[in-house]
RNA sequence: GGCGCAUUGGUGUAGUUGGUUAACACGCUGCCCUCUCAAGGCAGAGAUCACGGGUUCGAGUCCCGUAUGCGCUACCA
């Protein structure tokens, strides 16, 4: 029997990491077992489905690489089918039609109401299956029908017994049926509801193991009864821990804004590879504990006995830019940025610098050796895509900022160095050939004879050719920028000495 | 209210059938390297394994209870 797995997300919003981590485990363990792995958009819900939203999951599912098998399946289009299937089990006396006229709800109130009613029949000592259509007679109930009085079709739940069902992740499960309702199968208006969808979907669709969130483990027996009713094959099920916000509580849209978004991580400069290695280790981990791995490492060593039953934690804080999300996970994308293949890295460094108008087409022809070594030398310290433009800039523009800070640490608090920096120029200038090691001995060479250290020099030329107070080994940047551009911004800091001098006249 | 699930240093995790110094990664501190900042190397701080009982020669590992968190309990998905 071929695995066939789906990812099923209901496209109400942006496309949240926690199910992006769904889509990720369910495609893992289809390329694991060589099954199939198929994306279904449970659209059924026609007030908050945008098509933004499914072209955001679309979107977000390839920049991680997950490619599905087979159509994308809108569960929307399958309606009749649900709603036929929902009549034959009235046939067959495994539901029922509930003619009880349809009560208002209101969203924000729902679960305080679950909790006073549950109150209000547990002091009345009245079971909460009772329901006076559930045993009203066929030709009754299909005469009212007849006569076009609206009912919902709910499931007709056993009075004695149990559901059971192997979980992969969480063990043997088990429920008794006093502990279900009836479940409403359609509604009044004929609209199908969500367990019956998703399980008339699976069972069209041939799913082989449902892998989802733990937020649907309960509701698995209702579903596990479902299947029974339609004399269908119970798929397995694998329930992923949920991913808690810092605090421990429910990490959601509205609270935490952007930062739960899958989009965000691509617009902010993440490596696909990384983040898509880091949301593994949300409730999972290899046996062997390494944790960068390559997404064939990933696939080969990917097992849901591996999952975890206690939630994971997503590590981050609020209005602090410096840690604006998880720091491993920002680790975790330098250590990709930095190791990776430069070739590899080209492409997506190309899309930064070119939404930054800081791409130039010969990089892609006479100027792509330069680049490469150029991104080499710069990412090493550099924890995002975005960095190629921010601190990067300077090596792809004459047009960058001084940080003030680096200006005052290394150009204004040494005077000198207003007549030291040109003064090296000069001798720049005259190094021929120019390189790494051409310029330090030059550099050095000036520094002694000028009775000056040659870290005076070499941090003033980093702010002067960089803007910077921090980068890589200078002479490397020397060599990167060349003698021309080396030597016209050493040149150029009159406006720095300028303003140091006025300030000391006054 | 009921039912269910979870609880190992700040965070993510390892701890297969109970066996002695609770392991790894991120983060943090210090040192080395050094032209800065990283990276890298080395060293270190940080956990009475939620709490309380019990079983046992011995429990993070098993049992019971409590607490906390989360989920479900909708004519939402």
């Amino acid at each position: 029997m071929t695995v066939r797995v789906r990812f099923a997300p209901s496209p109400t919003g942006y496309l949240h990491i926690g199910a992006a981590r769904s889509a990720l485990f369910n495609w893992l363990y289809a390329q694991k077992t060589g099954g199939k792995f198929l994306l279904r958009i449970e659209d059924t819900d026609l007030q908050r489905s945008t098509d933004e939203s499914t072209r955001s999951i679309i979107d977000g599912m390839k920049w991680l690489g997950l490619d599905y098998d087979e159509e994308i399946v809108f569960q929307s289009a399958n309606a009749d089918k649900h709603r036929t299937a929902a009549y034959k089990l009235i046939d067959e006396d495994k539901a029922y039609r509930d003619f009880t006229p349809k009560a208002d709800r209101d969203d924000s109130t729902v679960k305080q109401g679950i909790a006073d009613r549950a109150r209000a029949q547990s002091e009345a000592g009245t079971d909460h299956r009772s329901n006076p259509f559930r045993d009203l007679s066929k030709a009754e109930s299909d005469q009212r029908a007849a006569t076009g009085e609206p009912f919902a079709v709910r499931l007709k739940i056993a009075r004695m017994g149990k559901t059971h069902f192997q979980d992969l992740v969480f063990g043997p499960q088990e429920r008794d049926y006093s502990e279900i309702e009836d479940l409403v199968l359609l509604r009044s208006d004929g609209h199908p509801l969500y367990n019956l969808s998703v399980v008339i979907d699976d069972i069209e669709m041939a799913i082989t193991h449902v892998i989802r969130g733990q937020d649907h483990l309960t509701n698995t027996h209702k579903q596990v009864l479902l299947y029974e009713a339609l004399g269908a094959t119970v798929p397995l099920f694998a329930h992923l821990p949920l991913i808690l916000a810092p605090n421990k509580g429910k990490l959601s849209k509205r609270k935490h804004g952007e930062v739960v978004s899958l989009t965000t991580y691509r617009d902010r400069g993440f490596i696909p590879a990384a983040f898509r290695n880091f949301l593994a280790l949300l409730g999972w981990a290899p046996a062997d504990g390494k944790e960068i791995l390559s997404v064939e490492e990933l696939v080969q060593q990917f097992s849901l006995e591996h999952i975890h039953r206690s939630p994971a934690v997503f590590n981050f804080q609020e209005n602090d830019p410096r840690h604006w999300t998880d720091e491993k996970a920002l680790w975790m994308n330098a250590e990709y940025i930095r190791t990776m293949p430069v070739e590899a890295l080209l492409p997506m460094v190309k899309t930064e610098l070119r939404s930054s108008k800081l791409w130039r087409d010969e990089y892609d022809e006479d100027d792509r050796d330069w680049l490469l070594k150029t991104l080499d030398l710069i990412r090493q310290r550099f924890f995002t895509l975005k960095d190629f433009s921010g601190q990067g800039r300077a090596y792809f523009s004459d047009d960058f900022d001084f940080e003030e800070a680096a200006v005052n640490k290394n150009l204004r608090k040494d005077p000198r160095l207003q007549e030291l920096l040109p003064g090296l120029a000069d001798h720049l200038e005259a190094t021929d050939p120019f390189t790494a090691e051409t310029a330090e001995a030059t550099l050095r060479k000036f520094a002694e004879g000028a009775d000056v250290k040659a870290g005076l020099l070499i941090n003033g030329s980093r702010t002067m050719l960089t803007g910077q107070a921090v980068g890589p080994s200078m002479f490397e940047v020397f060599e990167i920028l060349g003698k021309k551009r080396s030597v016209e911004r050493l040149r150029s800091g009159v406006p720095w000495f300028d303003a140091m001098n006025a300030l000391g006249d006054v």
